[in-house]
DNA sequence: ATTTATATTGTTAATATTACACAAAGGAGT
DNA sequence: ACTCCTTTGTGTAATATTAACAATATAAAT
């Protein structure tokens, strides 16, 4: 009567080129074979959901002390037929670096840009644009940021991501004006390589207090 | 193995002449006797969180149609002794009005300003204060002041809750002039009766689309 | 050397925020 | 009726922030 199963459902995301992504995994049997899902498991009774949610990414993807935040919570009891498990999703937060080092020879997964979605298994689009929701609003805050770029990032790049979290364009000089009396970030003397054009330097956040760099 | 039990944690807010304050109970018996509690019951596997949560404030304080969202999760292994329980708090808000009407007669309860809670059992302190963490970040839309205020208010008790949630003090004609240049709210043409001092107008919130009043 | 692609840079105008002090409305007491 | 006390209501100038706007610099490819 009171005994219920819950399941960590966790949202992975990365940065991909100021893109925000998220990994999914493709159903390779029935039901539902051929659609998309956030990696899940239930939670046993003596672990907390984070530790569901670690040892699910290391499950899935082999990687370590990934940071992982709880979402929101789904429980409708129609959400997986014939079954009442109350889903908790889980933000998870993981750089480039990690990503394109860890992700080799593994079942067929995909990155997905938060704006389009394939078709998904059960509540989970849902789920993810929820989830997403909340983590777009905490994401203007360093804090988050740090997350996605450990090491350093160029202002195209952030630039590109702040756009897409506030559905607008940015004029790239007002961008980096305000980016930079901050004082939150600082130049690393070292420029990427260019694909095609001039190089961009590239930054890193200083070690600093969490602060938030945009409002709205 | 997968068996949880799922407990829904009532954290009812309402404005008090301009102050946040949360609704706890005082446990009457042991253990904890004389410490305070977030109203709460077990989730039944056949009902979801909200249910949960309206049902218990429908048994603690009689009010049904109350506002509620999901707030946080709680699942420390030892966040209750010898038990494991996965705690959900909800947020619940409810207005000064109903407030008055609906808590006589009742077991012995309190409000608390948000700045003072008293000692609490098990870690409802801790999820009071993460709870409210949540609920200030969302408490400047307009969509959750009206909660709060779904016939009128006076600026200087809207203006007393916002001093509180950002946690500063702001002037008077400053904060008349931003509330009314967001268009946001209406005279009602009244005023309050005044306990001392010039009668306050009467302010309602416009039917418009939910907007967020401050950042930062 | 020229083309192509992308990154970098500064000034001005518009807007939003902050700072600040006195008059008005009511109740209580004399 | 008058005075005192408490609380609300109001305008303007200074400052800070944001928005608008276009030309030059760096590298790769041809």
């Amino acid at each position: 009567m009171f005994n219920n199963k819950v399941e960590a459902l966790v949202n992975l995301y990365t940065v991909d080129n100021g893109e925000l992504k998220i990994l999914l995994f493709k159903k390779s049997d029935d039901p539902f074979k051929g659609y998309w899902m956030l990696p899940s498991n239930l939670v046993l009774n003596k672990e907390t959901i984070a530790e569901c949610a670690d040892a699910t990414i290391k499950e899935k993807l082999g990687v370590e002390n990934v940071y992982t935040e709880t979402g929101s919570v789904f429980s409708d009891l129609e959400r997986i037929p014939d079954t009442r498990i109350i889903g908790i999703s889980v933000i998870a937060l993981i750089d480039t670096v990690k990503l394109n080092v860890d992700l080799e020879d593994r079942e067929e997964y995909s990155w997905f840009n938060i704006d389009s979605i394939p078709k998904t298994i059960y509540d989970h689009g849902e789920i993810i644009e929820s989830t997403t929701e909340i983590l777009k609003n905490k994401l203007l805050n360093t804090k988050y940021l740090k997350e996605f770029f450990p090491s350093d990032f160029t202002m195209p790049e952030l630039q590109r991501l702040f756009e897409q979290l506030l559905n607008k364009t940015i004029d790239r000089r007002n961008f980096r004006k305000k980016l930079l009396s901050l004082d939150i970030i600082e130049d690393t003397g070292d420029k990427n390589i260019s694909l095609s054009g001039r190089p961009a330097r590239l930054y890193r956040f200083k070690d600093v207090d969490d602060k938030n760099v945009f409002y709205e």
